[in-house]
DNA sequence: TATTAGCACTCAACTCTTTTGAGTGCTAAT
DNA sequence: ATTAGCACTCAAAAGAGTTGAGTGCTAATA
């Protein structure tokens, strides 16, 4: 059997009036809408041909039908009207996004939250992840008896605090070794070897302790490894409530869940390896609780690098064209805003 | 009528029965327990003048009883037994709490991960907020061609990135400047004034364009006023679903969005200016979202001085003995942290 | 005088049955 | 090829009946 013009037609109105209205759509409901003119029985063939081919279900005998992840599928990747967002809305976006921003990771955040705003779906986004993240200082301030806090800047600001007893002019000393070999590297270049070839010359030239400056040395290279570790966020996880797939609440609750363990979300949106805006309906998604959703992901850059990614998690019947166009214009935006800023708690 | 020894044992009896079932206490049930050896209809006519007291409602007719407000308060105030927790769950939390911790504000987060995981219920936290921030050391680093990152060490390390034309050797200059007369003050010891005396070094012994200085030096006032302020964090939200008061999905998104709203959190946890661990219970919340909630919150100090809350909320009929206990041992656990760390991201 | 056994009464919640109506598939007419 | 018409299906809503936990009151009892 073809998938004729027609067929796409009532399959695109079908899945068009599913998103709105979250319940079985029947032939009497497309007809009268009466782009097509053409009667409810008419359609009803049609609708039970499209069914025969797998794009719609028949939750039972006298129900309407409901897109499958099949249907759902082709809509998306050939049914589906782009969608235009406003002028307005834009500008609004970029003077929420751009606005006085002095911390990159606020930055994102808000995105997130920006996001969330425009689809009222649950978003997901990472901090930027660069494997090349440049180190341009790297300082070591006493601030107790015994600790120091040691300040690490890239393109944002890492630091700890280190139990030494590394004295306050023995701190300017390690400091400026540790800049003097450091600074300007990136976080993959420098090895444990590195470290070791410090620590040769605090020990030597300065006649620093080993004992004392291997501790030390131990959490410098420890914080650099750890230099290109990400965050990920969660907003707008409650509205998931909203929509009534989830009236159920061990359903929902088994959703929150999921979205709690940072770790798995790190890993279910990391390997989503994308170009431009992606969407894995139901059962492609692979996590089993993810069955009865649909994530749309775009992956976005800072300096053209693409380091960050931003997610949207919702219902299959989601609202997917406002969705593509809004990652789609918030992942350039975010592109934009390195000009700006860019910077860390 | 005189609330007399009997009658506190049956409403003991019957709030710790509610508190684990939620169902209407009946006389029935409480009798059966014999720890009173009292029949049925004596409970029952107890039960009515409990009731007249004003401890207990009755949700209907042929329903049990359920406490009031003012029930569950009399509860909290003489009625509940202390709970005891046990040795290992102490240990565990303590190898949980100070293990290879370096990051302050990380610790704050596990604090209330962990005052959510022994509960159960949801947990917010704010991060220490202290009038007596001392700054330690200011530094300015070039990052790229026309910006500079500011970077403020107190107790934890608050940064940001300001465009501006002051060259590698200027911000060197500046720093030290901002280094010899901000070094050691507090945040609120440094007005503007201050950031004025130093503009004025800057321009005449340093002979920087005093446009450039101003827009520098007016990112480090605002930084500094900025020093103190605290984040907030919501932990095991989704435990709320878990409850059958929130069985209602509707319901449970008003909470959701009332535990979003980050900045009416804070005001809520600041105003209840406690010492020990304390209860708001029911309509003694003000937020009218909260009336059949119960807050619990307790401060915590680092350095023998307040500075941030812990917070709990739940159902009413939440098990108040062990939140109690939970909280009181998880601020003085953080109270001890101080002495292994201090820090930020 | 305090307690309790006994009993009629109440009412939410559950079960079972009936009704409703949106929707279908099939057939015959256009 | 399309459509009007009709019998059929079935989830969901509405209604009716049943159950049972729980009460309040009264009269008997310790």
């Amino acid at each position: 059997m073809e998938l004729n013009d027609r067929k796409k037609l009532i399959l695109q109105a079908i899945i068009d009036e599913y998103i709105v209205s979250a319940e079985p759509v029947g032939s009497r409901a497309i007809s009268k809408k009466n782009e097509l003119g053409l009667s409810s029985a008419t359609i009803r063939n049609e609708m039970a041909d499209l069914e025969e081919m797998g794009y719609l279900i028949q939750p039972h005998t006298s129900a309407g039908r409901i897109p499958s992840d099949v249907g759902y599928r082709f809509y998306v990747n050939s049914l589906m009207h782009r969608y235009k967002i406003g002028v307005e809305a834009i500008e609004e976006l970029q003077r929420e996004l751009a606005g006085r921003i002095t911390r990159l990771d606020r930055a994102i955040l808000r995105a997130g939250y920006l996001a969330a705003a425009m689809t009222d779906y649950t978003t997901v986004i990472t901090t930027p992840v660069g494997e090349k993240t440049e180190i341009k200082k790297i300082d070591l301030v006493p601030v107790a008896e015994d600790s120091v806090m040691l300040i690490i800047v890239t393109r944002t600001v890492k630091s700890r605090v280190i139990k030494t007893t590394l004295t306050g002019d023995e701190c300017i000393s390690v400091a400026q070794v540790l800049n003097a070999v450091l600074t300007n590297k990136t976080a993959d270049e420098i090895s444990y070897d590195v470290i070791q070839e410090i620590e040769n010359i605090c020990c030597g030239k300065l006649g620093i302790e080993p004992k004392v400056i291997i501790n030390v040395l131990n959490f410098v290279y420890e914080s650099i490894s750890e230099l290109d570790d990400g965050e990920i966020y969660v907003e707008n996880a409650k509205s998931i409530l909203k929509y009534p797939e989830y009236r159920d609440v061990d359903k929902a609750r088994e959703i929150f869940s999921f979205l709690e363990d940072k770790n798995n979300l790190k890993k279910l949106i990391a390997q989503t390896d994308n170009d431009g805006v992606r969407a894995t309906i139901g059962t492609e998604n692979e996590p089993e609780i993810l069955k009865d959703c649909s994530l749309v992901t775009v992956n976005y850059s800072l300096d053209g690098k693409a380091v960050g990614k931003l997610g949207v998690i919702g219902p299959k019947r989601m609202n997917y064209s406002q969705v593509f166009a809004s990652l789609d214009l918030i992942s350039n935006e975010i592109d934009k805003l390195i000009g700006y800023i860019s910077n860390d708690e």
